[in-house]
DNA sequence: CAAATATAAGTAAACGTTTATTTATTTAAT
DNA sequence: ATTAAATAAATAAACGTTTACTTATATTTG
C-alpha cells in the first residue's frame, strides 16, 4: 500500500497558518488551503474529519503544543520566582518572535468560540494538575513570596501583558525603529513581577 | 420621501454584535445577518458599501467608540496615577460586563487582520496626541511618578491584564462561583500599578 | 527475483448550499 | 406626485464536502 507524505500533512498545517495570519481565520478556506498546499480539497479530509476538526487540531497539537514545549525549555517549577517567570518570557518571545504565524493563531483563541472553547476542554482535561507552570505558582503561593491570588488570575497578570507586548513587537516591523527589545521586555517582565511580590 | 428608519440601524448593529459573540466572526454573513435583524439583506447595503465597510464601522464607531466613552467617565488626566488608573480599570469593567457582545468584538480587533488594521490606522490617524489617557500617562512620566516605558508597552502593561481578567469573568459565569469579583479586580489593578511605580 | 496483486493515498471534478452583492420593483412619507 | 427607503428575488462566485477514479508502494505470488 501506498504510505501518508508527511510532508502533506505538514503543507496543510504550514499554509494554513500563513493564509490565517495574513488574511485572518474568516478567511481561510478549505478549497483556498488545498491550492496553497498544492494538494486536493479531499487529501485534507483524508486527514481530517471536516473544518471544525482541522482548526481544533491545528491549535490544540500544532500551535499550543509546541509553544508549551518552547516556553518550558530549561525551566523548573523550583526556579527561583523572578528567575522562572524570566525564563517563561524569553522563552515565549524567542518563540513567538520567530513562529509569527502560529501567533497568529494563538491571538485567534481567545476570541474565536472554536478554539476558545477547544482550548478550554483541553485545560479542565488535563486537570492543569501536572503543569509546571501550575506548581511553580503554588510553591511561590505557599512559601508566601507572591499574592494569593487564583490560578487563573495570576495567569491573567503574568501572561497577557506578554502577549500584548509580542503583538506590539510585530506591529513596529513595520516602522523605523522597534521599540520591543529583549532589555524593554525584560524591564516589561519585572515590573509585572514586582507587582505580584509580597 | 420616506425617512430613514434608526431602528433598522440599530437592529443591524446589535444583531450583527450577538452573531458574533455566540458563533464568531468567521460565521457572521450579510444573508444571515439580514435575516435576524429582519430585515433585507439589501438594505445593509444602503448604510454600509460592503461586509468590510460594514465591519470596520461597526468595530471603530459603535464598539471602541462607545468603549472609550466608557472608561473616562468622571476620568481626569490629571488625576493621581493611582486613582485614575482604577477609575479606569472600574469603568471598563463595569461597560464590559454588561456589553458582552461588544467585548467579543473587542477581543477580534488583536486577531483578525481587517479589523487590527483599521484600529491602527485610527490610532494613526488621530495621532493619539488629544487621547486623556495620553496626557496623563505622559504627566506621571514627567512627575517622575511611573517608569519612562514607552505609550504603547504602558498601554500593553495596563490594558492588557485587564481584558483578560474581563474574559475570565465571562469564562466564570457558566461555573459554580465567579472569582472575578469587584474587589478581586482591585487588587490586581494595585499589583499591576504597584509594578509601574518608581 | 521480477511480475502481479492488494490497498490505502491521492486526485479531478463535481455536489448542493451559501456567500457577498445587485437588479428590478414596491412602499411610505413629504 | 415625488423620491428615497426598503424589499423580494436573483446573480455569479465561493463554500464545505463527496463521488468516482487514478496512482504509488508493500506484499504476495510464480
Amino acid at each position: 500500500m501506498r504510505p501518508k507524505s508527511l510532508e502533506k500533512e505538514e503543507a496543510i498545517r504550514t499554509m494554513a497558518l500563513q493564509i490565517i495570519a495574513k488574511e485572518g481565520l474568516e478567511n481561510l478556506s478549505m478549497q483556498k488551503l488545498a491550492k496553497a498546499a498544492n494538494i486536493s480539497p479531499r487529501t485534507i479530509y483524508l486527514k481530517y474529519e471536516n473544518k471544525e476538526d482541522f482548526l481544533i487540531k491545528l491549535f490544540i497539537e500544532e500551535v499550543l503544543g509546541n509553544y508549551e514545549s518552547a516556553i518550558l525549555e530549561d525551566f523548573s517549577p523550583t526556579m527561583d520566582f523572578t528567575e522562572g517567570v524570566k525564563k517563561i518570557w524569553m522563552n515565549a518571545f524567542q518563540y513567538l518572535k520567530n513562529n509569527k504565524p502560529s501567533f497568529a493563531l494563538i491571538k485567534y483563541g481567545k476570541s474565536s468560540p472554536l478554539l476558545n472553547k477547544a482550548y478550554q476542554q483541553k485545560n479542565i482535561k488535563q486537570g492543569d494538575y501536572f503543569s509546571p507552570i501550575h506548581n511553580f505558582l503554588e510553591l511561590n503561593i505557599t512559601a508566601g513570596i507572591i499574592k494569593n491570588f487564583p490560578h487563573d488570575v495570576l495567569r491573567a497578570l503574568l501572561n497577557a501583558p506578554l502577549i500584548d507586548l509580542v503583538s506590539e513587537y510585530f506591529d513596529y516591523l513595520d516602522r523605523p525603529q522597534q521599540i520591543i527589545t529583549e532589555e524593554m521586555l525584560t524591564e516589561c517582565c519585572e515590573s509585572v513581577i514586582k507587582g505580584l511580590l509580597k
